[in-house]
DNA sequence: TAACGGGTCTACGTTACGTCA
DNA sequence: CGTGACGTAACGTAGACCCGT
């Protein structure tokens, strides 16, 4: 969505740290952390520079959802990078979690949660970690009888074509949860033994690994769906925040009396318009001599979050 | 060494049963 | 007591991988 400011351009680019741009000329940047009053750890880094592409941000690969929302916005991109050479870039990502730990809002935020955490009485509390030795030898077990009966039915062929539902234990359960905390996924000589040890077919071990990687899963997707969806509500409120910051810019530009120095104060305070070419925004950051880097300001357009946290790289959590 | 078939394992989608409000 | 929602055990299938021929 380009705002054609004549010869100034502003754009939103959204990502973590981004690689500089060779030949880019001074920007500004202005650091904002405008996650932090809503418990989200999300840094908005809020820039203008030029927007030229160079070809070391060609090289710095995007990851392939990095790349799909690129694609998305290739069109707008292209078109705006080639007639606009200044740019304003929010960058966002993560940062790693500093808030309190407990803090459903930061927690909700961030990836890296850990879904096997259960939910007691809307608390959220990390499972006991309850090691196999902690549990009896003998788990008791209900349904000794029913299994019998049902290895008699599987062995005879009596009964096939009626599923016999057979309800685990808790003990059960609870062993075979500590066991997949250990390894989501079994070997033979593991299969075995904890069907021997919980008096349960093999077949009853596998199903049930394979039900419980199933719904870890399922969860896991759950809580990426809602990371992704406040990450997208947070960057559309500060989109909408820097759109009403380029209208004031605008109109300002539009201003009979052009009034260097004088920018909106919300993020602006320290830029200057450059008088000589007029088509540029240079940085000035008198008083913040731990600016951020140049390099921060030539973002490509991606969503850094999605593509940069750990939890979007790491395989299905393989554990619970 | 490549090709092929069989066995095994896992992910995934679905079905059906047990429980509960 | 009937019913629908929900959780989950069980099943069927496809694909990947390994191994022997």
């Amino acid at each position: 969505m380009p705002f054609p400011i004549h010869a100034m351009e502003l754009e939103l680019s959204l990502g973590d740290s981004p690689a500089p741009a060779k030949g880019a000329s001074t920007p500004m940047l202005i650091p904002t952390h405008a996650g932090k009053g809503e418990d989200h750890e999300l840094v908005l880094e809020l820039g203008v520079g030029t927007a030229k592409r160079t070809e070391q941000d060609n090289q710095n690969a995007p990851t392939q959802p990095e790349q799909d929302l690129q694609d998305q916005e290739e069109d707008d991109d292209t078109r705006f990078h080639s007639e606009s050479p200044v740019e304003l870039s929010l960058s966002c990502r993560l940062l790693p979690a500093s808030a309190e730990i407990g803090s459903v809002n930061s927690e909700e935020c961030r990836r890296g949660f850990d879904v096997n955490t259960v939910l007691v009485d809307g608390d959220t509390v990390q499972e006991r970690s309850l090691s196999t030795s902690s549990l009896p030898m003998e788990v008791p077990v209900r349904q000794a009888a029913d299994q019998e009966t049902a290895d008699d039915e599987e062995n005879s062929g009596v009964g096939r074509g009626t599923r016999k539902k057979l309800r685990l234990s808790k003990e059960q359960s609870a062993f075979l949860e500590n066991s997949f905390k250990e390894h989501s996924t079994l070997t033979p000589k593991q299969k075995g033994d904890l069907a021997k040890r919980l008096n349960l077919r093999p077949r009853q071990v596998e199903v049930w690994f394979q039900n419980r990687r199933a719904r870890t899963k399922l969860k896991q997707t759950e809580v990426d769906c809602e990371y992704l969806k406040r990450c997208c509500e947070m960057l559309s409120r500060e989109n909408r925040r820097l759109q009403r910051e380029v209208a004031e810019l605008r109109a300002l530009r539009t201003s009979p009396f052009p009034l260097y120095g004088h920018l909106p104060a919300a993020g602006f305070s320290t830029a200057r318009m450059c008088p000589s070419c007029d088509d540029k925004v240079i940085a000035h950051h008198p008083t913040n001599t731990a600016s951020p880097p140049v390099s921060t300001l030539f973002t490509k357009p991606h969503f850094g979050p999605f593509t940069v946290h750990p939890i979007l790289r790491r395989q299905p959590s393989a554990t619970s």
